[in-house]
DNA sequence: ATTACTAGGCCACGAGTAA
DNA sequence: TTTACTCGTGGCCTAGTAA
């Protein structure tokens, strides 16, 4: 009987938009049905509920009356948005990601070290790599699906070039940290279409040496998400 | 079908408050069906609908499951939080009081006219009142009622006083602006027990000379309300 | 343990209508 | 016009239970 109906937040919040926490408002059951997407009658029901729970008070004035919402009515509202507030802000904002160290081709490692990428990430991330990618294997579905999102957000861009023969296509950075301690970045290559189940990472130092991984070592990798 | 359902609202809320907007989450039916305060079923059924309007999306281990929020679920969460934002934040934070001019008895004039009274006056609100309330008749029952529910809010605090025979009680001051014209104080006293139905402004001008008010005058008073 | 089906109750809603 | 009643339908929810 204390709490709100969810049913009546739409009701409760149309109210408060009008005014309605300062003021008598004056309202017909018919409009305000139409602002909240119901009947008539449904908006009359809704009055007559939030009247008897206390969250709003009504004023007749013979067969029309004025509304306005109570002290209760407001802290109802205002909880369910610090509620979404965090549920929205301050929910843990990164991706997580798990997967074992496996042996590339060296294949990143060389395309990284070209100096028109170099010369990039000195510019954008302010360091140059270590040269040589880490290469994870993921071997849960979920995090190919994360990465897979992540790959349409906007990262740190370096840009596509081209030697003459042939373009080297753009790298997109993604901070984040390795095992809690060593700061690298992800990097989505634009060669790679969809097949995330394996991902790269480069660093300022090597990741290897410093965490001492070896092929098949689990690493968890920490990446905030801004926006 | 594109829209959420308003008995969604807490679950979708709850998964992302499990970081389930970047992350895949494990999460089982009851545990969740706990935290929204409904069944095991319910949650299973939720999820389902939820899953189906592409809200959520699922990654089934066997007979459990992890779960993660769609950007569709994410706006949905998003248009309902600004919504509610708007509806708190941006609604008219003004109390609007309509009335008319009556003469007091001098009353208020003499007692507002007292050093002790002018002196706080003069600190607080940065200037002496004339000498002469303007008394306002307030001949509707909502302007009443939340005139009475002003005077439970902190205004302004002039202190009491006493002169060693009697004591004048304190008083709380409201800014407001009478016909969009005259900045000037409610002013509630101590001694005014419940009855707001006759209300009394101060001001630096004449109120009664500057917007050339007589008696049964209707003037319309704004009370902007922070909080 | 887990998910999710079925059955049944209750409630929210809209149509019709009185006042 | 207005509010708000009654009544029937549909949908949300829980209990029980299968897998």
């Amino acid at each position: 009987m204390t709490d709100l109906k969810t049913h009546h937040i739409l009701t409760l919040s149309h109210l408060f938009s009008k005014g309605g926490k300062h003021n008598f408002i004056t309202i017909t059951t018919a409009t305000l049905g139409k602002n909240i997407g119901k009947s008539q009658q449904a908006a009359s029901l809704h009055l007559k509920e939030l009247e008897n729970g206390g969250f709003i008070e009504r004023i007749y004035h013979g067969r029309t009356f004025s509304v306005k919402i109570t002290q209760k009515g407001y802290s109802e509202i205002s909880t369910l948005y610090h509620l979404l507030s965090k549920s929205i802000s301050s929910s843990p904002s990164h991706l997580e990601l798990k997967g074992k160290i496996i042996s590339g081709m060296g294949e990143g490692a060389y395309y990284m070290s070209l100096k028109e990428y170099t010369k990039q990430f000195k510019s954008k991330l302010s360091y140059i790599p270590f040269p040589g990618t880490l290469n994870v294997k993921l071997n849960d579905e979920r995090y190919i699906q994360a990465v897979n999102n992540l790959s349409e957000q906007n990262g740190i861009k370096i840009n596509s070039f081209s030697d003459g023969t042939r373009t080297f296509g753009w790298v997109k950075c993604f901070s984040g940290v390795i095992n809690n301690k060593i700061e690298c970045e992800l990097i989505i290559l634009e060669r790679t279409h969809h097949d995330h189940s394996i991902i790269e990472f480069i660093s300022k130092k090597n990741i290897r040496k410093s965490l001492r991984l070896k092929d098949n070592s689990t690493v968890k990798i920490k990446i905030p998400i801004t926006e």
